[in-house]
DNA sequence: GGGTGCTTTGCAAGCGCTTGCAAAATGCGG
DNA sequence: CCGCATTTTGCAAGCGCTTGCAAAGCACCC
């Protein structure tokens, strides 16, 4: 079994001559302790390896530095790169990392375990979450910020990219390749993201006097298998699209490797551009195209958003929208 | 701020008229509870929604139902797959994940707050891990796991998977396939799975009478970038190899990205084998063959062997070794 | 030298839970 | 129906920490 023999507040208190609630308030950071005593106590908890028990502090009521992140999962480059921007973020502030993995679709029953758990707040980076869920965490006031999601209650903060304006601009730069048919492969309806990104599409369309054919949309999941599988129906299609605009990079693989097993070719036969940015994107070849969302900046925010909330700094919930920016590589082309 | 009211032991037990300490052993499956006694506190239990504060359980001295897991960082495929593994055995298990990233070089001198911490046990997956880390981990008999790592002493349990033996298996196949010349690009030359690699390697070559040349074999770092470079110093031997064998897959893609700059063709003017099958190893182009290692197998063992130790079911270190498999895609072609 | 108004410190209680020990119930044989 | 061995239960202490409250120090003034 684990030792737990450790260095406590009471020994440091002894070894410095001290109450221990003194050095608990020094390490505390609290004010109202005399600068000699203060620096006296710091000197023999250091020298003496003290380190704090978390969970006595956090259940005693302090903070216990632990935040919780709600993901679907751990191996998906989205949720990664964005987690670790999180991560980042989270190690700077000296603060430790809980994850609660949520499959899509599964319900997510778990807010009140995580809300008694040790986590002094909670990033939720789930795309399609109960409003239930949320309604617990506002009613016990519980710090938490969302990502990916659209709060429509405005009550909680939340941190979006400009998913329209990135996909209208996706769009606009295939149209102004000279495309006419363009392919959409969409995300998961319900999902706002998906949902703006569809209309972002759409818009660009209109904008250009192109009528949008609804056998071009495809509605997706954002996972690679049934990109694949929608290409192949747009490549079925008489004619077939002569670029296709992919809702999420994932799916523009999906959609790459549909293309390719007909025997053509990106970006000469068809063009070809993705959403996100994932780190793969730059590596694929070809290299793939795409609208790019500041993933570890939109972490890090979180970060800085929901620490903010801990510390009381900022109580208003905040809705911030990160600029996308396109990004062109080698997967576009235009029409002779 | 928080508000932390909720459902304690205390209120079951008023409510079921039983004492709080009788609750508490219904909830920790103690025996020697009358079976109706238990059914009637877990019937309450679970009507009042009562559910328990790891922190005040942990501090006591009981379980937190956490497992801590190190990993270099939250945005590489192959410690993902791993970690994916580990988590879904771990919700299975009903225990919640912490995780500590510790980026490649920097000091792992966090050990000790994690053993304060609220884990139960530890699970490193970081290939460099200075002994120091490790002999406090054993000294404080706190229970821990090592991935891809191998314990010299073997005072720790560990897993690991056939890294010679896929090495070998690679190379060989790249002989057999007529290819004489086979440049290497190396892992971390510090990390024990690079070595046995490495030694699988060169085995492979010299038993089948293949005296290995050292301007073919580069020493690399597991990541993208260095590859690159390191394929572009193969490619310009003269001659250059006719094949690569990469340590890992995120290296086949450095080497890939080198060779088409070149103008080659991946498998018509030069094969490349990869390690690990990494999620994006199927989905590349050409699809990569590789080394599989069982990722999520690995994840799911480690944290069996974990709770075996905290279960105290398992006392003896053990040290197990998976077997890799190679996957044979679309980048590699037989020797005209 | 005593009073006043701070600043600094210490004590005690309590966060929600586990667990050793002792007391209460229960069962069984006689 | 009693005594004794078992099975169940309850009590108290304690895990390491925060924090309200009160006591102690201290500087300064009259």
């Amino acid at each position: 079994m684990r030792d737990k023999r450790a260095v406590t507040i009471f020994d440091v208190a002894r070894a410095s001559g001290v109450s221990y609630s003194t050095v608990s308030r020094v390490l505390n950071g609290f004010a109202f302790v005399k600068e000699s005593t203060r620096q006296k106590v710091l000197n023999t908890a250091e020298k003496m390896g003290y380190v704090a028990n978390l969970q006595a502090r956090s259940l005693a009521g302090g903070k216990s530095q632990v935040i919780g992140l709600v993901i679907p999962n751990l191996d998906e480059g989205y949720v990664n790169s964005i987690s670790s921007g999180i991560d980042e973020a989270l190690t700077k502030a000296n603060y430790d990392l809980m994850i609660y993995t949520n499959k899509y679709g599964k319900e997510a029953k778990y807010v009140n375990s995580i809300i008694h758990g040790p986590s002094d707040g909670l990033i939720l980076l789930v795309p399609l979450i109960p409003s239930s869920y949320l309604d617990t965490l506002r009613h016990k006031h519980f710090p938490h910020v969302l990502i990916d999601q659209i709060d429509p209650s405005a009550q909680s903060s939340s941190i979006n990219s400009s998913n329209f304006q990135g996909a209208y601009e996706a769009t606009s730069y295939l149209i102004s390749l000279g495309h006419r048919r363009i392919g959409f492969i969409g995300g998961i309806p319900e999902i706002h993201s998906a949902q703006e990104r569809l209309k972002g599409y759409k818009q660009a369309l209109s904008d250009h006097q192109l009528a949008w054919d609804e056998s071009l949309i495809q509605t997706g999941n954002f996972q690679h298998q049934l990109a694949y599988e929608n290409s192949q129906k747009l490549l079925n299609l008489s004619p077939p699209p002569s670029a296709i605009f992919a809702s999420n990079d994932l799916s523009a693989f999906g959609a790459m490797e549909a293309i390719r097993e007909r025997g053509l070719n990106i970006p000469e036969d068809i063009s070809l551009i993705g959403f996100d940015d994932i780190p793969q994107a730059s590596i694929s070849y070809p290299k793939l195209s795409t609208v790019r969302q500041p993933l570890k900046e939109m972490g890090k925010l979180a970060v800085e958003m929901l620490l903010a909330q801990l510390e009381q700094k900022q109580s208003q919930p905040q809705q911030v929208i990160l600029t996308t920016k396109l990004v062109i590589r080698d997967s576009c082309k235009g029409l002779i």
